[in-house]
DNA sequence: TTAATAAAAGATAAATTTGTCCTTTATTTG
DNA sequence: CAAATAAAGGACAAATTTATCTTTTATTAA
C-alpha cells in the first residue's frame, strides 16, 4: 500500500516534468514523459488526458507537440493534481473509513488523524506545481528510480 | 482513495472493538464483531485469520469461543496492525512511489513528505490497542457508521 | 494536399483488492 | 459419544485499479 495511488504518483511526477520542462520552454511528448518518470506510457497518457481535461496541464497535438503548463498553471498547488484525479476525500475523510466521523462523532483516531491531514494538506497546497525547476533535477533530485 | 485500505480501516476497527469487549472480560465472535463495526462479516474474517497467525488477536473455536486479546496484547501499538497486513511501506515509502527516494537521493516531496510519515508513524506507535474502552464507545467515540 | 506526428478516445486485458460461500477442524455441552 | 458452535481454510466471484492496444482527430510541414 503506497501512501498515494499510483495513479496520483505518476501523475505528481508526470505534471513536475512537464512543469520543468515548461520553464524551458519546451512541450513534452508522453514518451518523453513515460521515459523520464519510469511509468507506463499508455497508463500515463489516460491520466494526462483527464489532467488536461481538467486544464491542469494544455496540449497541443500534431508535430511539435505536447503537454506544457502554463504561467498560472505553475502557481497552482500540487495538491490540485489529487483532487483533479480523484477528488478531496483524502483532505477530508477518516483515517478509520468513517463516514459519520466528525468533531460531535470522532472515531479513536480521530484528533491525532486531524494533525496529519492538516499535515497532509498543507504540504500539497504550498508545494506549487512549478517551484522545481531543471537545476533541481540536475541536483539531487529525481523523478525515476 | 481512502487514506488506508479497506482491510487496514477493518482491522482497525475490528481490533478495538475486540479490545474493548476483552477488557470486558468477553470474547466475541466475527458475527458480532461485523455488526458492530459495519464491515463485510467473511471478509473480517480473513482479516482476523491474518491477525490471528500472527498473533495480534487471540481466538478460541467452539461454544463460547471466539477473539480476544490479552494483557500484553492490549500494550500494543496500532502500528503492528498495519505491519502485520502490509508490512512497512506505509512507515518507510517515498509519497511519490520512487524506491531509490533518499536523503541524498530525494524526490521533490521529500522534506515535507518526511514531516507527514513521522506524524503518521508516531500516530500509530504512539496509540496502543488497548487505550480505548466501553466509556470511550459510549461517550461520543464510534466504530461503525 | 499528402504524409507524418502526437494527443484524444475507446476497447480490452491483467492484476489486485474486496467480498462471498462452502467445507474442515477444534471445542464445548448435553 | 453426538450435536452444536465457532474459527480456520480453501475456492471462487465481483469490483476496482493498473496496464495495453487500436482507432480517431487535430496539427504541422513538406
Amino acid at each position: 500500500m503506497g501512501f498515494f495511488s499510483k495513479t496520483c504518483e505518476y501523475a505528481m511526477r508526470a505534471v513536475i516534468y512537464i512543469a520543468v520542462r515548461s520553464q524551458e520552454g519546451q512541450r513534452t511528448g508522453i514518451r518523453e514523459i513515460a521515459e523520464n518518470i519510469n511509468s507506463p506510457e499508455h497508463f500515463l497518457a489516460k491520466i494526462l488526458q483527464k489532467l488536461s481535461q481538467q486544464g491542469l496541464v494544455l496540449s497541443i497535438k500534431g508535430p511539435h507537440g505536447g503537454f506544457y503548463i502554463d504561467a498560472p498553471g505553475l502557481q497552482r498547488p500540487m495538491a490540485d493534481i489529487i483532487t483533479a484525479l480523484e477528488g478531496n476525500e483524502l483532505f477530508t475523510g477518516c483515517g478509520m473509513g468513517l463516514s459519520y466521523c466528525s468533531e460531535n462523532n470522532p472515531c479513536p483516531l480521530h484528533e491525532d488523524f486531524k494533525i496529519v491531514r492538516n499535515q497532509i494538506t498543507s504540504m500539497l497546497y504550498k508545494t506549487t506545481i512549478g517551484e522545481f525547476n531543471r537545476e533541481h533535477l540536475n541536483g539531487k533530485l529525481t523523478l525515476n528510480k
